[in-house]
DNA sequence: AGGAACATGTAAATTGTTACATGATTAC
DNA sequence: GTAATCATGTAACAATTTACATGTTCCT
């Protein structure tokens, strides 16, 4: 395997709050969950089919209008039963965070480089705007108290992307005082 | 593309420092880079062959002992040319953290669920670990000043990675407060 | 002598991305 | 009417992991 197939256990989650079609999994990745994984519609379709296949999702035809015909996918005791074993045993590997500029820094040599105050200012307005949008998401999704009773561990997550993020600007600001000052 | 063949400038980079074999590239990924970055042998030695085909790298076969044969790569000038351009155009994409951990969590609604003070003390006790480590790396590569002048992209990497995951742990301790006294 | 580490490759399978393809519905 | 969005799929390609495969050198 080349990674155990974690997407089948994210489609199984959603699935296991309601009923969903292709369409509404992929649009899931726009927002929280995109914080931590991405997936394309190319992979979801396939995975719903093989989900099914194994019994561990079921799905009803819809009609919209007209002719429009959509699959609402539902999950199946099966599906339940994976999906718990996968949250209830541990999670020992702690994955690598693939980041391109970090990845890019490593090879800047000199404080002094020209570049490096570039780079930076680059990533600080696009962790910015990713932590504006994230604070937006905490506001508008976890407005009052009973959504986070209701979804606890949604709101744990954003949180965790909120402070990441929060870190990460802080981090960029202090850099490039130290850089500023080298360059003077 | 899958993602742009960010690898072949993670090589370049490395091999833009000093000539390596691809034994030891691959060794690189054990520390700094392999926080943010991973990499098998499987895919380095190929890697290797197209660079070279590419013009990107050369290398010289050493003998060590009585016939082991070593390929010693180093980086050629249309390869430090293709590394100063990856450096220097804008990275705009943040790639998201695939965090498994993270995904389950997404998953656990009441804050009474009593797998959420198991999976949370796991990943306290995996990130302290992993924290001890990267500050043990921070004082052994970077023990005196010039080490910093002459490697700053390293050191700022390193000290991102453990500012990261210094906030993981905290965030990881404050979590379980709030879920003890939910639970009390 | 034997085990850990050094050293280099290929093969198979899986995961993930981009592109190709098609059609319906909704809101302006 | 027309553009954005809804809706579902496949194909081709690229990246990544795991397994297969082999041999050497160094240290104790």
């Amino acid at each position: 395997m080349a990674q155990k197939n974690k997407l089948q256990f994210i489609i199984l989650g959603l699935l296991n709050q309601r009923p969903l079609t292709g369409y509404d999994l992929t649009k899931s990745f726009d927002n929280e969950i995109g914080e931590f994984w991405q997936a394309q519609h190319s992979q979801i379709y396939p995975q719903l089919k093989r989900l099914e296949e194994q019994g561990a999702i079921t799905h009803e035809v819809m009609v919209s209008g007209e002719k429009l015909e959509k699959k609402l996918y539902h999950i199946t005791d099966l599906g339940t039963a994976r999906l718990r074993d996968w949250i209830t045993v541990g999670t020992p590997e702690l994955t690598a965070t693939k980041d391109e500029f970090i990845l890019k820094l490593y090879f800047i040599r000199k404080s002094t480089d020209p570049r490096l105050s570039v780079m930076l200012h680059e990533q600080l307005r696009l962790h910015t705007a990713k932590l504006t949008h994230l604070k937006g998401r905490m506001t508008t999704v976890f407005g009052d108290d009973q959504q986070i009773a209701d979804n606890y561990g949604h709101y744990l997550i954003l949180q965790h992307a909120v402070g990441r993020e929060s870190y990460y600007v802080n981090w960029l600001k202090q850099t490039l005082k130290t850089v500023k000052h080298a360059q003077a």
